[in-house]
This record gives structure tokens, C-alpha cells and sequence, in this order.
DNA sequence: GAATATTTTGACTGAGTAGTCAGTCAGGAG
DNA sequence: CTCCTGACTGACTACTCAGTCAAAATATTC
């Protein structure tokens, strides 16, 4: 924090494995590449990070911290738990549609033997999930395991961002909210 | 399949690279490692495919056709677009939750680099993809991109087929009546 | 500004990998 | 019986890569 070079190598560091990750793969990537692009000698890399599988964890968390931040609800906002809800979902999509590289890094991590260790999944621990749990306790969608209720919104959206980071696919705003909206037809009692 | 010496080791081989890759992924699993579980010599998966990364678009070849074969509706059977649609959607989905290596193969093709080239999807080319198109002209679904349509019915069943695959969740019969259901809620005019 | 601590460097190591190839051997043809 | 074919073998090669380390550079303290 206060010294400043060193943390700007470190950033560097897990920006340019985000880059490089999302484009080749964890096992596509060499740390000396990740070194290379982050513009500091290949022994670096070791000094900040035990080994390349820290960096990908540390990686996961910094991302996983961001999208939270990104989801996270303006205070003082009264509107109706519906509505709270699609605005979230809507969040979400477009997070995802803004952040290729973040996302493919995620879904990658998710399907890594890494994730067996560290537990993972974007639907946890977020607004979306206690939203659907609130929800489902008023009443106002349907009384399905959650496992459902986080299937029918996460589903759809992952989809679509995967149309997009994978295919290049364009995601309009039409799009969008038919898809936001069909995910609460889906859901809504 | 007249000769069965020859065709047994390729499939041998093919079976052993589904596992391993499904467990270790394909950067995680070594040639030798595929020959060894296969009971042959580390030559002999040279001489059946010209390279491991042909091994794997034959293998993924070979598990599509099997999902297309799954997925092929009984002739004769008239029952109205509706049903013909979500019994294939329930098919599609048993056929997911049992066969945990297949998905996990298949997704890991997916977001592989060698998917670019040689390209995919689980929905493209299959009775699905076509009963969506026929209930839009129909007007029994609403009149969304197909590329909405297939998000909101493939996401949710992914989405379960990985909590069941990479989580060990248990799907009833009862979650999947449920989503299915629910997945038709989100398209349905 | 000397002494000490932290950070950075890049050549190096050793483990492991994809793919090769000279040779084995069962079985079919003549 | 002899020759041939081609599936099969496994030791081998050329190479890559994660991680190390001794020394250099840079920052901090007194």
C-alpha cells in the first residue's frame, strides 16, 4: 500500500494472468509468458506468489472481490423486492458482457481441478442469492430448492455470456431484457 | 467393427482419455497416462490418432453423436410442439446428470482453444434447436432471438448438470420436473 | 552514508511431456 | 513352410515449464 513499486508488479502480475488466462488457458499459459507481460523477470512471479496455483486463487479472489463490489445495492434504495431483484440480475449480465476476460477466467477456475479445493460459485454469498431467498419467503416466486431458483436466473445468464465471450456474439439491450425478463417468468409464482 | 483386435484398443483409448480428461482435464492428463489406463503402449495412441489434440476432436465427436442419438424423438409419436419440446429438454437433461464425464468433457471442449477451430455447441444440430424454431413460428413461445430462446433453456439444465458434476449435487426427479417446468414458464407466450 | 532489509533479476535445474521410430509378432496369402 | 503386412510396442529424443537461487538493485533505518 505504501510502497508502491512492489504492489504495482503484483497488480501487473495478475493482470497480465487474467490477459493471458482468458485468452490460452491456465495450462496454455507459461509464468515466464505471464512474467514477460507484466514486464518483470520470470523469478518475480515466485517472489509474490508461492506458485502459479496461489496466483490463479489470489486471482479468483480479487475477481470474485470485484464482481461483489459491482453487485453490491445503492443504500436507501426502497423499490419492490422484484424490482431489486432484475436490477441485480441486469448487473450482473452486463458485469459479465463488460468483463470477457473476468469471465472466462471464472468459468475456467470453476471447471479447474482447483475449484474442488477452494469451493466456488458466482451465486454465492451475493444479493442475488439472498434476494431469491427473501423472495421465496414472501411468496413472490416459486417455492423451489434454491438449487432451481439459482438455476433459472444464473443459467440464462451464463449462457448469454458465453455466446459473447466465446462467440463474440452481440448482446444488445433488447437482448438483455427479454432475457431478464423471461428469467422472472420463469421464477415468479 | 468386423475387426475387433484394432477397433478395441481405439476405443480403449477413447474411453480412458474420457475419464482421465474429465477428472484432470486435458492439460492434466499425459498421453502415457490415456495409454496406461487403456492397457496399451504410449506408441499405439500414436498410431490410432495422429496427435492428442486430434484424440480429443475425435473424442468429442464421438460423445455429440451419442448425445444426438439420445436425443432422437420416437417417430410416430404426435403429441402436440409443447410436449414433444419438454420431454426432449427432460431427456436432455437426464442424459447430463448420468453421464457426468460426457458434460464435463464436453464443457471443457468448450472452452478449450481447440473449439474455436473446430466449432461447437451442445445445442446447434439437434431436435431442440429446431422445436424452438417451429413453437416461435407457431406463436406458442414468445417471439424472442432464438439466441434468448436457447439461453433460457439450455442455461437453467447446464446449470443443474454442473451443480450435479462438479458438486456431487443430487437432481430428483422432482428438481428436474420442476426446472423443466420452469424453463417452459420463461419462453411460453 | 553506512548498514540493513526488501525487492528484483535471469540463468539454471530437474521433472515431465508429446511425439518418434526401429523393431516384434500374430496371422493371412501363396 | 515362407513371406509379408500392419497393428503394436516401449525406449528414446528434443523440448517445455514450474520453481530455485545467488547476486544485484533498490528502499529503509539509524
Amino acid at each position: 500500500m505504501s510502497s508502491c513499486k512492489s504492489e504495482d508488479k503484483r497488480c501487473a502480475l495478475l493482470q497480465a494472468a487474467l490477459e493471458l488466462f482468458a485468452a490460452q488457458g491456465f495450462d496454455g499459459t507459461a509464468t515466464t509468458q505471464i512474467a514477460k507481460q507484466a514486464g518483470v523477470a520470470s523469478g518475480t512471479l515466485f517472489f509474490h506468489f508461492k506458485s502459479k496455483e496461489e496466483l490463479i486463487h489470489e486471482l479468483y479472489r480479487e475477481v470474485r472481490g470485484r464482481i461483489e463490489v459491482e453487485l453490491r445495492e445503492p443504500v436507501g434504495a426502497s423499490i419492490s423486492l422484484r424490482e431489486r431483484l432484475l436490477h441485480s440480475l441486469e448487473k450482473l449480465l452486463l458485469f459479465l458482457l463488460n468483463n470477457p476476460r473476468e469471465f472466462k477466467f471464472i468459468e475456467q477456475y470453476y471447471f479447474s481441478p482447483f475449484s474442488e479445493r477452494e469451493v466456488f460459485r458466482i451465486e454465492e454469498n451475493n444479493i442475488i442469492h439472498h434476494l431469491l431467498i427473501q423472495a421465496r419467503e414472501q411468496q413472490i416466486v416459486k417455492e423451489a430448492p434454491l438449487m432451481v431458483l439459482e438455476a433459472l436466473v444464473f443459467g440464462p445468464i451464463t449462457a448469454l455470456a458465453k455466446d459473447h465471450a466465446n462467440r463474440g456474439a452481440v448482446i444488445d439491450e433488447e437482448i438483455r431484457r427479454l432475457t431478464i425478463q423471461s428469467c422472472w417468468d420463469g421464477i415468479k409464482r
